[in-house]
DNA sequence: CGCCAGTTTGACCAAGATCAACGCAAGTGG
DNA sequence: CCACTTGCGTTGATCTTGGTCAAACTGGCG
């Protein structure tokens, strides 16, 4: 329940992480957080900009501290999936045992924290207890993996998305204005869908009046009817799979 | 390394290990080894019974000593999902918070291992390495499970069922005949595709010559080409994905 | 033998993919 | 400032994969 975590953010001497940080950790906490900020360095990257690369050796794991990450695997043929979104305070490239099985990239301005995996090591050394904390982190995203996997096996485009939405919503805080820096494009792969695919959806939503488009903006959706999204992709329960960790 | 993992059996003075076990561990795995084997309590269950329920207290984890086990999960209208077929050697029900979320089925007769969540916390706090295995045996996993997520959302039915055979034959160390305890309804709910379409994937390569039925046995096929079916499922490196853990 | 559960095959259907065009806002360069 | 481009999003028409429905087949078993 500590650093890196998701849904929480860095107390940082380095004032990076947003000031809505609103949980105040207690003085054990802070001995923590404090034992990953001196082992990680900040880095920043542009939209578009790769972090790593599928199949690089795996010697850094990071943790978002501002903007958007996916990650995403590509078949041979140009078929893409993401596997996962980072936002702030989420971690990636974890799992990593023999090198990357995916590659991260940049959606937008990011910010990040790259831990050495050689000085995660040492640091877990001298404090076994934050490999609990990694463990749990790590359980925590495998149960939330069981929701994907129903998803992209199972579950219509409608509510896929509907999912989505709910999904970003959560993570993001909001209460039913949600921001989407990703592209059509990054949600479709993300979804197991095509972009027309999820356009269409999301266009019969604003028609049910589900949802609206914050005009002229494409990147911002105003959920209406958020008990309808849940309808939707009801069928299963929405509680412990908010979040997400390594990758 | 050592117990419980995937694609190991326990030396058991039960001996209810398959003799086929081939690794001879060390006296510091054996300790180990050694170590579970106090905490954890044989059960037994015949094919179709359950062994956990989606949503129970998640009091214990589990390892395969034989049979078979799947995984599953189910929308409130019937659709199931099976999110992992478990073997001789593999661990489920490990990655459970508050709860199992989902459930667990016996696919034909199985005994397992049980380890109560307590006993297994004052093992891990008396033994911190043995953390670490556990810690490592979920990455591993993590990363299994990349793989999965492609197939689920970006990969055709062809692909799937090629790539389902190709996993079983790794998994169970055979070479050219693959056994399938499950039934072709558990395969289609593991690969997100109906049973039809799963009969008729597989009619076509039988026709096609790159597989053949051991008549007049339907769970068991022979792999005439496996290079075949590795170019169809091809795209992605099967590397580091063989073998699954906790759920 | 007849029943049963699982499997296979065929005919038809529909969800979603593909292909194509258009809209729209943000550059960019004259 | 305005054409022109570019990248993304949206919408429509059509096609294909895989789902649905239905029937036949198979081996096991009382």
């Amino acid at each position: 329940m500590l650093l890196p975590r998701e849904g929480r953010t860095a107390i940082s001497r380095f004032k990076t992480a947003p000031s809505s940080s609103t949980i105040v950790p207690n003085s054990k906490q802070v001995d923590r957080l404090d034992a990953w900020e001196q082992i990680g360095t900040r880095r920043c990257f542009n939209g578009g900009e790769e972090i790593y690369s599928d199949g690089d050796a795996a010697d850094s794991s990071y943790r978002v501290v501002s903007g958007t990450v996916r990650i995403c695997k590509l078949l041979t043929d140009g078929r893409r999936h993401i596997s996962k979104f980072c936002f702030a305070g989420d971690c990636f490239g974890w799992s990593a045992v023999a090198g990357h099985a995916a590659s991260a990239e940049a959606v937008d301005h990011v910010v990040v924290m790259r831990y050495p995996q050689r000085a995660v090591k040492c640091l877990i050394e001298g404090e076994p207890r934050l490999l609990r904390d990694l463990y749990d982190r790590t359980l925590h995203e495998l149960g939330a993996v069981q929701h994907r996997m129903m998803l992209l096996g199972r579950m219509t485009a409608a509510e896929r998305v509907a999912s989505f939405l709910i999904e970003i919503s959560d993570r993001r805080h909001t209460c039913n204005a949600v921001d989407l820096p990703m592209t059509r494009t990054d949600i479709a792969d993300y979804l197991g869908l095509t972009i027309e695919t999820v356009c269409r959806e999301l266009s019969k939503f604003k028609r049910d009046g589900i949802i609206a488009s914050a005009k002229p903006r494409t990147d911002r959706i105003l959920l209406r009817d958020r008990a309808a999204l849940e309808a939707i992709c009801d069928s299963d329960a929405h509680d412990h799979w908010v979040g997400a960790a390594a990758a």
